[in-house]
DNA sequence: ATGGTTGTATAACAA
C-alpha cells in the first residue's frame, strides 16, 4: 500500500500566509501540494521556509498578482512551466510536473471579473487551452491529475445560493457547459465522485460577512483526474480548518488519497 | 446599496 497524499490550495499570497501554510504542512503532510496565486516574484518565493519543512519547490511567480507554485516531499521527475502556449503562457497560471508516474497539471484559472469583460473570453480560452494541451500530450489512461483554483462551481449545489449567483462568473451557464465538455474527455471531478450529495465548498469570499459561519461559499477548487487515478482513489475532502483559523486565505485547501500500487506506469 | 475585505503594493488593482 503505497499512500500519496495530494492537495491544492489558493494560499492568495504566500508570504502573507506562510506561517499559516506551514502548520498546515506540519498538520496535513501531503506528499504534493499545488499552490496558486503566490503572488510574488521568483526571486522572492520562500523556497527555504519549504526546504526546512522537507519541501522540494517548483515556483513561477510574477509581479503582484497570480503566480503558481507545487511542493513535494521528493523533487519530481519532470517539471514544465512553459507549456509553449501563448495564453496559458501569458500570465503566471500553469505549471505541471511529473512525480511517482502521475501528471499534475496545476493552474489558476483566470477569475473572469464579469461576462461582459474581455477577462470572461480570456478565461474560456485558458480553459480551452489547457484541455487540448493535455490531449495533446496524454489520453484518457495517462494517470493524471488538472487540479487548482479552476475559478468554476459545476453544479447548483456548488454555491451558496444557486438562483441568485446565476449568470455570474464562477457560476456562469457557459463555463459550466465548457467544464461538463472537458471532463467528457475523460476527467472525473474527484470530489464529488467520492462525495455525490456533499454540499462542500473551498472558497468564502472575504468581502461577504461572516460568510464562513454563514457558509456563503463556492467549490472553484478542484481535482479532475483520469481513470487510473479514479480506481487509486481512496477519498477526496475538503478541509475547512484552515479558512477559520486567523490571517486565513479566502481558500482553504482539497485533499485527495491515492493507493498507487498497480498504477500503470 | 452594485456595498463588503485582503494582499501586493505603497496608489490602485485584482479577486
Amino acid at each position: 500500500m503505497t499512500d500519496w497524499k495530494a492537495a491544492t490550495f489558493n494560499v492568495n499570497g504566500i508570504r502573507a500566509r506562510l506561517p499559516l501554510l506551514l502548520e498546515w504542512l506540519r498538520e496535513s503532510r501531503p506528499h504534493l501540494v499545488c499552490l496558486q496565486e503566490i503572488k510574488c516574484q521568483d526571486k522572492d518565493f520562500p523556497e527555504d521556509a519549504f526546504s526546512e519543512a522537507g519541501y522540494h519547490a517548483v515556483w513561477k511567480g510574477q509581479k503582484s498578482f497570480n503566480g503558481v507554485a507545487v511542493l513535494t516531499t521528493e523533487p519530481p521527475d519532470e517539471v514544465v512551466g512553459d507549456a509553449g502556449d501563448e495564453v496559458l503562457d501569458s500570465e503566471a497560471r500553469f505549471l505541471a510536473v511529473q512525480t511517482r508516474g502521475v501528471w499534475v497539471i496545476n493552474t489558476y484559472v483566470p477569475q473572469g471579473r464579469s461576462p461582459e469583460d474581455p477577462a470572461f473570453s480570456y478565461k474560456l480560452d485558458f480553459l480551452k487551452r489547457t484541455a487540448r494541451w493535455i490531449d495533446s500530450r496524454f489520453g484518457p489512461d495517462t494517470p493524471l491529475v488538472w487540479t487548482g483554483d479552476i475559478n468554476v462551481a459545476p453544479d447548483p449545489e456548488d454555491v451558496f445560493d444557486p438562483k441568485r449567483l446565476d449568470g455570474e462568473v464562477g457560476f456562469h451557464p457557459e463555463e459550466r457547459r465548457l467544464f461538463k465538455e472537458i471532463l467528457s474527455w475523460g476527467l472525473v471531478d474527484l470530489f464529488r465522485h467520492c462525495h455525490p450529495e456533499e454540499r462542500q465548498f473551498t472558497f468564502w469570499d472575504y468581502r461577504l460577512p461572516r460568510s464562513v459561519q454563514r457558509n456563503l461559499g463556492w467549490r472553484l477548487d478542484h481535482m479532475l483526474v483520469t481513470r487510473p487515478l479514479v480506481r487509486a482513489a481512496r477519498d477526496c475532502f475538503v478541509d475547512t480548518a484552515p479558512r477559520k483559523k486567523p490571517k486565513p486565505s479566502d481558500h482553504t485547501p482539497l485533499v485527495a488519497v491515492f493507493d498507487l500500487d498497480g498504477l500503470a506506469g
